[in-house]
This record gives structure tokens, sequence and C-alpha cells, in this order.
DNA sequence: AAAACGGGGCC
DNA sequence: GGCCCAGTTTT
């Protein structure tokens, strides 16, 4: 009844179709009034791993094709290769009528399998794959310690804002047993503006143990990976396939996205996360493990991208049952995120005769977690508009505010911070390093207390590391 | 299961 | 201003 219904429209559109530009999701609602919810689940197309397409009519066919132009229509230019699997994926065709349909037009058909091809996604990353500091040549395996350090830098964190800290880190401590020998302090220093910092912490740590304990070589598989410090599901996955070729998947933000469009996971992240892990680690070939997470990656990254990706170019359109539907870009949903308090606090930059500035170090564990700072009073969401900043002094002074306010966002807050400045002509006894401004540059300093010395030292001949 | 945990780029 | 990013650890 639908069926037919639709097979009419799609004739119809065969016929007018020259003269119309359609767009991709317009096209495939207009054959038949489909909804998306109208066509097949995708999980009975497209299961893991296996399952073709239900051959979704016995009945008589109506012989599209029979009166086919000479070009497709536009609107199916538009998407590039269609196929016998995309249109069997809408099952509102038979198989007979969707492989006629594609021969009118010389278009692909493609028999049998309904899944993405591993094969033709590792055909693409051999010709479009990034060339980035920390992977190897095509065909060899990455050293485990690049492997390790680029991974753990790259957690929520873009190739760009690494690119810079990873060669820093990698000309400074070329081994793993350099980096295990340096200080806890420098290491921080050195990835100070990066985030995250107790990646730093937990990177010295685990540093510490493959230089101590495992005679400088990192475990070879991601069991082993995943009991050191700061490497979870994700990282283990991809150091392993990635340094050691183990089939393991590597399910970043990249593969969720791909493989939530892929096999079109409603689902809202992150309750959607063992499916989707479950799916990417069904795709992982026996060889080449290592290429198929990078080529997963490179794919979400340079064609299937949050905002409008450029399925025509990817390999794995004929499969992709989110582009079928036409909802690829409102996947993969996420929860909404609770929104972000604003915090208060107060800090006071003190300066000696000499120009040295005094820092202290925060705890160890927690925020910006031993990282340093002036001298900062408690923020907190419950400051009242007014209120005696100077009872969060450390010591008494001449404290001078600064006009304005330091505002810096967090991850699940807001901060706003109001900075006073002390010059003083004899140091006070209180506990605390004082650094030369030219040394600045080089001390373990936050972002957000960059901003604040910045904005107290009305200065910023010392440039954020 | 949910919250804590940074920062910068891009639209 | 909102969204996103080669996630892990703690509660």
């Amino acid at each position: 009844m639908l069926e037919k219904k639709c097979r009419a429209r799609l004739r119809l559109e065969c016929q007018r179709g020259a003269g119309r530009a359609l767009a991709q999701p317009d096209w495939y609602r207009k054959i038949g009034d489909l909804g998306p919810d109208n066509i097949a689940p995708a999980q009975d197309q497209c299961g893991i791993g296996e399952a073709p397409a239900r051959d979704c009519s016995s009945g008589q066919h109506t012989g599209i094709g029979s009166d086919r132009s000479t070009a497709p229509p536009a609107g199916i230019n538009r998407l590039g290769r269609v196929g016998y699997a995309t249109l069997c994926a809408l099952r509102s065709l038979s198989h007979g009528d969707s492989e006629r349909f594609a021969k009118s037009w010389n278009m692909p058909v493609l028999r049998g399998r309904q899944g993405p091809r591993v094969e033709a996604l590792l055909a693409w990353y051999d010709v479009h794959r990034r060339v980035l500091p920390w992977r190897a040549q095509a065909g060899m395996r990455a050293d485990p310690y690049h492997v390790w350090l680029s991974e753990i830098m790259l957690q929520q964190t873009t190739v760009q804002a690494v690119d810079r800290y990873y060669r820093t880190f990698l000309s400074r401590w070329p081994t793993v047993e350099q980096l295990a020998a340096a200080s806890l302090d420098d290491v921080l220093a050195a990835w100070a503006g990066l985030g995250y910092y107790a990646r730093a912490r937990n990177l010295h740590r685990t540093a510490k143990i493959v230089a101590g304990q495992m005679a400088g070589r990192f475990p070879e598989t991601a069991a082993g990976l995943r009991a050191l410090p700061g490497i979870g599901p994700y990282t283990a996955g991809a150091i392993a396939a990635i340094a050691f070729d183990e089939p393991q998947a590597a399910v970043d933000a990249n593969a969720e996205r791909v493989i939530a469009r892929l096999f079109y996971v409603k689902t809202p992240l992150p309750a959607a996360k063992a499916e989707l892990r479950a799916r990417t680690q069904a795709l992982v070939p026996q060889r080449r493990a290592g290429d198929f997470a990078q080529a997963v990656m490179d794919l979400g990254a340079l064609i299937c991208t949050p905002k409008a990706p450029q399925c025509p170019r990817c390999p794995w359109q004929e499969a992709c049952i989110g582009r079928v539907r036409g909802l690829v870009e409102t996947l993969p949903r996420k929860a909404p995120k609770p929104d972000r308090p604003l915090k208060r606090g107060v800090a006071f930059v003190v300066v000696d005769a000499k120009g040295a500035v005094l820092l202290q170090r925060r705890a160890e564990k927690g925020l910006l977690g031993g990282m340093m700072q002036p001298p900062l009073g408690p923020w907190g969401a419950d400051f009242p508009a007014e209120y005696d900043a100077m009872t969060q002094a450390p010591f008494a002074a001449t404290w001078i505010k600064r006009p304005g306010l330091v505002r810096h966002q967090f991850t699940h807050f807001e901060l706003e911070i109001e900075v006073y400045v002390a010059k003083l002509t004899r140091r006070p006894r209180i506990q605390g390093r004082w650094v030369q401004a030219h040394a600045l540059a080089e001390a373990a300093l936050p972002t957000v207390m960059r901003k604040i010395l910045v904005h107290g030292l009305g200065t910023t001949t010392f440039a954020p590391a």
C-alpha cells in the first residue's frame, strides 16, 4: 500500500527528475512521503557484521527504469553514487526494482553485502590519511612512546592544540626514560595551557612505571595498557591497535559520530557508548587494526564532521543509514548538559622590589591540581555581590584594586576574579615562591592564572607557555 | 550513573 | 554564545 505509493512517486521523480536538484533528505522523503521512522529500523539492514537487506516485496514490479532518461535526476547525482544497497535500505523497493533502477543509470549494483566495507575505508585512508607528527610513515608501526604521548595529549583536545605541545615534549624528552627522570614540576610547566592537568601527573607516573618496572617497554595489549594511570578504554585500544596492531577498537568522539551515523544509532550519548563500542569492535579487521582505528578518526575529522559532513566523498556512503535517512547531521544525539553556575573570587598579585611575583602551589588533587597561582581567596557561587575582598587578603598591605574583572570559563562553571595588586619593598614571611617576571613564561601556570597575572601586572611581557 | 576536570577553535 | 574535541578518574 504505502509501498505501491512509494514506487509510484519514485517513478514520477525519475521521469521529471532531470530538472530538479533536490537535497538528499528531501529526495528520500519525497519518494514515498515517508518520514524517517517509516523506514525500517537500522538494525534490520545493518546489523553488526552481516544481515543483508530483506527483500521487501515479492509483488510484480512496476518497471522502474523502463522509461529512463539518459542521466539520473540531478538530485540523485548530488547524493554521490546511489546503489543497490542504499535503495534496498529504504526497503520501499523490491530487489528487482532497485537493481533495475541502478542499472538503468549505470550505477553500481552491489550484491549481497549491506554493511560498511572495511577495505573501502582502508583504501580511502591510504590516499587521504593526515600527516601528523606522531604518525609513522605509511606501512610502518609508530613508536609506542610516541603513540602513548600523543594519545594522552589528545584526550578531549584537538589535534591543532596538541601539535605544538607534542613537539616540545618529544624534543625535550625523546624517550620514556628521560621523561621519567624529569621533575613533576617541569612536566607540569611544559603542560601548562593544555588543560586537564591530571593527565600530566598521570603521564609522569606512567613514565616512571614503564621506565622503572617494565624496562622502558609499554605493555603490548590493551588489557596491559589499561592498568597504567591515565589510560582508559579508548587510549588502551588506540595504543594497542596503532603501536602493536592488536585488533582493538579505539572509540573516540570521531568514531562515535561515524558509527552512530553509519548505523543510525538514535540513543543519546553517553548512554549509547556501549552499543557504539560494540559496533565499532565488530568492524575491526584482523590485519591493519591500527590503520583502521586511525582511518575512522580521519574519516570523522575530514569527511564525517559534526557539521556539514561531506557525504559524497565518503567511502562508506553506500552503507550509511543516517545518510539514507537524511539525518546525518542530527547524529549522534547527546544528552543536554547542565548549565554552568557563576563563581566569584579574589586574587592578590604581589610584586617585590625587584619585580618578582609571589606564586603558590595548588593542592595535588582537584581543580588545576599541582599548578601554580598567585595568592587566591576561595571562590564560590555563594559570594554575595558586595563583600569585603580585604578579608581574603593573604597579609596586610596597600592593596590596589585593578579595574575590571578576569573572566574564565571552565567545563562546569564560570569564574569572575577581582584582582588586587601590592608592590612591596620588603618580602613578607609567607609560603610561596618568588618568580622573576621573565621566568613566568616557564612557570606551571594554567591559563586562568596567566590571565590574572596579566591583568594584575598590566603587562604581557611573558607569553603563555 | 553522575560529576569533576581546561582550554581553544570555529560557526 | 554555544558546540566540540583522539576521555579518565572520582564520587
